[in-house]
DNA sequence: ACAACATATCAACACCTATTCATATATTAG
DNA sequence: CTAATATATGAATAGGTGTTGATATGTTGT
């Protein structure tokens, strides 16, 4: 056994309820965001996330610290250095749908 | 001209990524994600959200008004009352990568 | 018109959180 | 060992946000 895909699962635990909101909250900072998705293309150290971002690396290593926890990315030590990338495919999914939904906003509008 | 799934890297814009956010940051809160969750289902009254999730039509209200300025849920009057749904599938999507994601928090992978 | 109901809005408070700065820990080179 | 680099952690603060209660708006009946 290696995945079992669940569809549509009924989500009626408060628990699962609030693990979930818990990964949506953690995507729903801008920052964090972008940190997600500059780890989602390569492995990539603290300080390139800093300096590509133009942030602080303390700022970095807070967020790293909170999607790490979250298993959202996962650390890989190499040297002084500590390499970051996305635990699972499953994130990329979730941003691929939302930016599908963003990318049609508009369908039906009768009453505003 | 049709939309498909586009991959993680069209979305370099700031005003993308804070759009972005801005649709996570809203499932992000527990209260919010069970009022989406529960107008996923079934096109439902305001009233009877807060009756289901024991909250004060207030409150719903509140969120209900978030999310459909965002384009989550739309409302549809129904004589005194308002029917909130899904504007799109997208949503239920991005819902379920999560649970998929949440589904499987630890697993070793090396070779993908 | 009025009353009754359903939903929305406003203001206020309490709580949470993202950011900054200083400091600590870890790893490597000499 | 020390020095230098890379990352992590701790505290403090400013801004954001969910919730509540009162009030307003809208709709349907009598």
């Amino acid at each position: 056994m290696k995945k079992k895909r669940q569809p549509t699962v009924s989500i009626g635990s408060e628990d699962a309820i609030v693990q979930l909101a818990d990964l949506f909250r953690l995507m729903g900072d801008p920052t964090r965001l972008r940190i997600i998705l500059t780890c989602l293309d390569v492995p990539i150290s603290v300080g390139d996330i800093a300096a590509r971002l133009d942030l602080s690396p303390s700022l970095v290593s807070h967020h790293l610290r909170l999607l790490k926890a979250a298993r959202v990315l996962r650390g890989e030590r190499r040297g002084k250095q500590i390499f970051y990338s996305a635990l699972d495919a499953h994130i990329r999914c979730v941003i691929d749908d939302m930016v599908a939904h963003v990318g049609e906003p508009l369908d039906i509008e009768e009453a505003e």
